[in-house]
DNA sequence: CAATACTTTCAGAATATATTGAATATAACG
DNA sequence: CGTTATATTCAATATATTCTGAAAGTATTG
């Protein structure tokens, strides 16, 4: 019990580390966390306590982690709260996390530098600048492109890493 | 000459807005910027001044992009002061930023879950809770694995990315 | 449809992060 | 080796982010 106690707040405390290390609010980690540990789904006020935040901050944070995908809504007969669960595959989860990752830190960096080009695009600015502009774009396109082929499905996305994987594996 | 200026401005901002998405502190980022697209080596002065922040500001972003691995010092003789130039190639960049993030946000996930994972062994608590650290584990392992081979070197690294970058276009 | 049982929102407080600039350290020069 | 020119550090301050809790919102029940 005390041991169960100790292991499962180690792992809390370690998600929301690195969470915190990914850009990921350290709350929403370990809120996380706690639901991919838990026997049964929780609800609110479960979390609230168990993690010792405001029900709020553990609202907000239930919003998000559903933004991202990786948790679901479990209601039960005869209750009218509301109960979550964790998606149970950890590559499901992983790629569902890159995917919103590269919506909010690619997807705004490839729209912003596109449009900066196009508009310098005859106006005798800098050439060095035009150039640097450009090879950024270019490095964004293409990575881009990459994400978006990779991240098509949650299958593919697995299947390409479980090649890969094994292509790094075989070379030792 | 204020066309340049104009699209300079946005280059540094745009790159500055990058950064910040992507857990780059903005005046680094902006720094960096700034140095990408000046046709000379810039010294503390220079910087601090074209992007108004103080100076001591200026050196601390210098140390971070210094320890990314993405400029370099340039001396000019007979003076003292210190003038800076980007990396030119902005696959090599890329793959320097990429390779100093893993070393801050992957590495020490790894080494935690790693940790934890053999003190909890043989110990008796929740095999839920073990399952999920297993897993933890395995994936980190995994990611970590990749990393490693993608980035052992920058040659290898860019080498990988344009036959990856090439198998996409390939399929379209 | 009013009462109840919950969830969400959001202004203000708490906390964390970034920036300044004066004090300190370092290195080149004569 | 003392002087000078420059870079770095760090305590204080400014700014940004996160968290709280009470108020507003939404669904379910009888």
């Amino acid at each position: 019990m005390a041991m169960n106690e100790k292991v499962k707040q180690k792992f809390i405390e370690t998600w929301g580390a690195m969470g915190s290390l990914w850009g990921i609010n350290t709350s929403v980690a370990r809120v996380h966390a706690l639901l991919m540990v838990s026997e049964k789904p929780l609800g609110l006020d479960d979390i609230s306590e168990e993690l010792k935040i405001s029900r709020g901050n553990a609202s907000m944070c239930l919003k998000e982690l559903r933004n991202w995908g990786v948790i679901k809504k479990a209601r039960e007969t005869g209750d009218r709260r509301d109960f979550y669960l964790s998606e149970d595959d950890v590559w499901t989860m992983f790629i569902r996390i890159v995917r919103e990752r590269k919506r909010r830190e690619l997807d705004p960096a490839v729209d912003s530098v596109r449009k900066v080009l196009a508009e310098s695009k005859d106006d005798g600015s800098d050439p060095k600048v035009k150039a640097r502009f450009s090879q950024m774009n270019e490095m964004l396109e293409t990575m881009n492109s990459l994400a978006e082929a990779f991240l098509k499905s949650d299958e593919d996305a697995k299947a390409a890493l479980s090649l890969l994987s094994n292509m790094v594996k075989m070379r030792d």
